[in-house]
DNA sequence: GCCAAAATCAAACGAGCGTTTTAATCTCTC
DNA sequence: GAGAGATTAAAACGCTCGTTTGATTTTGGC
């Protein structure tokens, strides 16, 4: 009795945590239930006991990471309220970074919401109205108070997309960025590269100033 | 014989062109030989026999597209040798956007390319030193141009990876973007997202402007 | 210690996949 | 128009997929 063989942590967390891993590495559709369910040292049976089928373990897995990723990057984190906006730019474009490219403890929250974009699946309206559109108001507010007082509402929400495909194109686009120019994804060069988009951005907001 | 039952295009085209529209709406996995068959009007033994096999189908699709999509929207089209450097950056951004979110002929260009991306195939490495390198040069030299003497290579780097970030969102997160700001991607539009874009980054880099 | 409930397991099912086989058909030359 | 070669067609093979089944083991309250 000195080692149990059958640790007995309960099965379900085990599915969560290897289905968010496969799920993450091959895409919905690309994952298969048994590589899950290898990895999770777990029954091929157990998906479906858990969580009646494939899909609701998707589900669960989304559900998951994204609590937990809410939780550990928060974009009210240190924010001061009365924060000049090109501070609150840089808090936000940081955190979007860290959020969507960190390979730590949920790190398959960034990869999941790629592949949700990419190649969507009928969660992603909700994964869009719960995830991504605060998101975007959060940083549409910033670029309004950024732009001035004259910006249409079209100028606006170019100028957060474009903000945001800077971000994403780190993510979408790794593959090509590490044939292009090779390098790590760690948390100093994403720093560097926070600090890059948020200057390049606050230069091609403040149109105004040179002009006024 | 007043109307052909058999038009008899060859097979190999029609395999062509419905791989095409398949491998884009599904990738290479998550497209099936008889799906690809049945809109082809073809035997299902007929990718096999022109082919060898899917993946075969798969490389001869992505050539017959890059090029005609070379063909379609060259980057050096009526592009002046003297032109500015703004003009130029203009110029690739329209071009750039128009290859991959154009709908029409060669359409699976673009949706193939950011496919193969997001899921690498075995011919990403090749996709990436024959298409997107040039590409990323083209645009590196521009920028150089457009910063000044003082830059770094990171700096350039950097940069053009703003501006094809910028560029390839509308691709890569379409469906999030038609959800989050309802339209269609007809040409006008991308017109504007190509001025916009052009205009945001010439802001962005135009920094010793006001320094010097 | 017993027993119902919960959990795990091996095995199999039906469906769909890429591919192969084998035969039938078409096409073109002589 | 006969025959050789290219093409198409139908059927099946072997495999993997998600899921289900039914039996077995483990668990927890009495």
């Amino acid at each position: 009795m000195a080692t149990r063989k059958r640790p007995k942590p309960d099965t379900k967390a085990r599915l969560l945590q290897a289905g968010g891993e496969v799920f993450a590495r091959y895409g919905f559709r690309g994952a298969t239930v048994r590589r899950i369910v290898q990895k999770a040292k777990a029954n091929v049976a157990a998906v479906n006991y858990y969580f009646t089928d494939k899909e609701g373990l998707y589900l669960a897995v989304l559900e998951h990471t994204f609590t937990a990723a809410k939780r550990k990057y928060p974009f009210d984190l240190d924010m001061d309220e009365n924060a000049g906006a090109p501070e609150r730019l840089h808090a936000f474009v940081s955190t979007f970074l860290f959020r969507i490219l960190d390979e730590g403890r949920p790190a398959w929250h960034g990869k999941l919401m790629i592949r949700e974009i990419a190649d969507p699946s009928p969660v992603l309206d909700r994964v869009v109205e719960e995830t991504i559109r605060p998101l975007f108001n959060l940083l549409s507010g910033i670029v309004e108070e950024l732009i001035g007082p004259g910006a249409s509402d079209e100028d606006v929400q170019l100028a957060a997309m474009s903000i945001m495909g800077q971000c994403l194109f780190y993510r979408n686009s790794r593959p090509v960025v590490s044939r292009l120019v090779p390098g790590r994804y760690d948390a100093a060069w994403i720093q560097v590269i926070a600090d890059h988009i948020t200057a390049f951005s606050l230069r091609a907001l403040q149109k105004n100033k040179t002009e006024a």
